[in-house]
DNA sequence: TGGGATTTGTTCGTATGTATT
DNA sequence: GAATACATACGAACAAATCCC
């Protein structure tokens, strides 16, 4: 056996995953949108089959309604589930503060900074970008705290809210300052755990604020063209 | 279209999943097992397609190690994410009391104590029928905080560190005393919201305490003969 | 080390259910 | 309301990897 070389040739449900998922918390995919097995399969070069795996996995996060003998469609959380959703995350994140403050390595600080910068970077830029990027610090912080598991659950957490965001906040509004992250960075590095929280918590509100109900009808979009830059490869 | 009559005719992968997870926290399956999809899909009466989905499921819960090419096992956590999953949940479960104190309806305090009551009823009897009250009396918590989300994530990790225990607590240990059960209930119910989540985190201490690295020779076991009171049906 | 038996990975065909004209 | 087109559910079958003697 060769050595080394990822044993997975290519993990081509956990592509489809990912690309899937970035597609959604860029809002190229929006909830409701179908998402009919041969046509996954096509844009993305595999069989149904592998489009079938990729889409189980998601409907498991909650980013996807699998629903019987019926297309699969891109999750609608009603709004007690996206309260829930939030409510829970607050939760989780805090926790993410809690184990955090006071214990950040210089590295771990350097990469939020710069995480931070590129934040800024984008503000002016493509609203997907910022809207990604914001997610990614919640993930990236979470990740800091070296628990595979917390980790797991604030990131499907931030991709459900970040997908509830979508459906519910109002069109243009950017959904998560870039200042407030950098405020939540400078309370950990000081070991404020109180302060870090209480500016988790008050941040994590202002998000879930901005969750509004605009019923926007929705225009037949498609697929293939939405999903071109979201192939990896 | 007949109404009524839960438009999914049983749900087969389902079946299976709740099976095997009851299996696993009972100990009749044990870290290590194969799973062929056949032996299963034999054992349920389904085709490996079904079986395989089954499989899939349960390795995102963590239940299944799911190796390229290989046939699954019941999952083996190293220490370390034991100890992480234990850490997880303990924070977990600390806002399900803090949800709960002080706001059980007579109905859900009811729930609790006759649950409560089963457990005494079957400390005397097998170590399986304990094990798994012991269990679902923290998963009863969490569905009564309402929170779809908490529910979920509690049960999975109730689920994983029941696992754990198999694979690292010493043999005849009660895992779960009842009396502590008790004392969380009877603090929530007084609405002291301090000391139920006091009580929480000592009780969900003292079972991670519990693991202590038996290294047992495993003998070969007959996956078949092993599931057999475990088919649902 | 080798080779046969097992077991998984994947595709694809058929049956069945759903939407649409 | 029926017929047609379309999509999923499931299982059979084949190729490739692995296991085990």
């Amino acid at each position: 056996m060769r050595q080394g070389e990822t044993s997975l040739p290519t993990d081509r449900v956990g592509a489809i995953c990912r690309s899937l998922r970035r597609a959604i918390v860029e809002r190229a995919l929006t909830p409701g949108d179908r998402l009919p097995e041969d046509a996954l399969g096509e844009r993305f070069g595999v069989s149904r089959t592998i489009a079938r795996q990729a889409l189980g996995q998601l409907a498991g996060e909650g980013l996807v309604e699998l629903r019987r003998n019926r297309i699969a469609v891109v999750a609608s959380p009603s709004w007690e589930e996206a309260r829930d959703t939030f409510d829970v995350r607050i939760g989780l994140e805090r926790l993410v503060v809690q184990r955090l403050a006071g214990r950040l390595s210089a590295e771990q600080r350097a990469a939020l900074e710069a995480h931070i910068a590129g934040e800024e970077r984008a503000s002016g830029g493509s609203e997907a970008a910022s809207i990604r990027l914001a997610t990614e610090f919640h993930l990236l912080l979470a990740e800091m705290t070296g628990s595979p598991v917390l980790g797991r659950y604030v990131a499907e957490l931030g991709y459900r809210c970040a997908l509830i965001l979508s459906l519910y906040s109002r069109p243009h509004s950017a959904d998560c300052a870039v200042s407030e992250h950098s405020e939540i960075v400078a309370a950990l590095v000081s070991g404020d755990a109180a302060r870090a929280v209480a500016l988790m918590d008050h941040h994590l509100d202002a998000v879930a604020e901005r969750a509004r109900i605009v019923d926007e009808p929705r225009r037949e979009r498609d697929l293939l063209r939405l999903l071109a830059p979201y192939v990896e490869g």
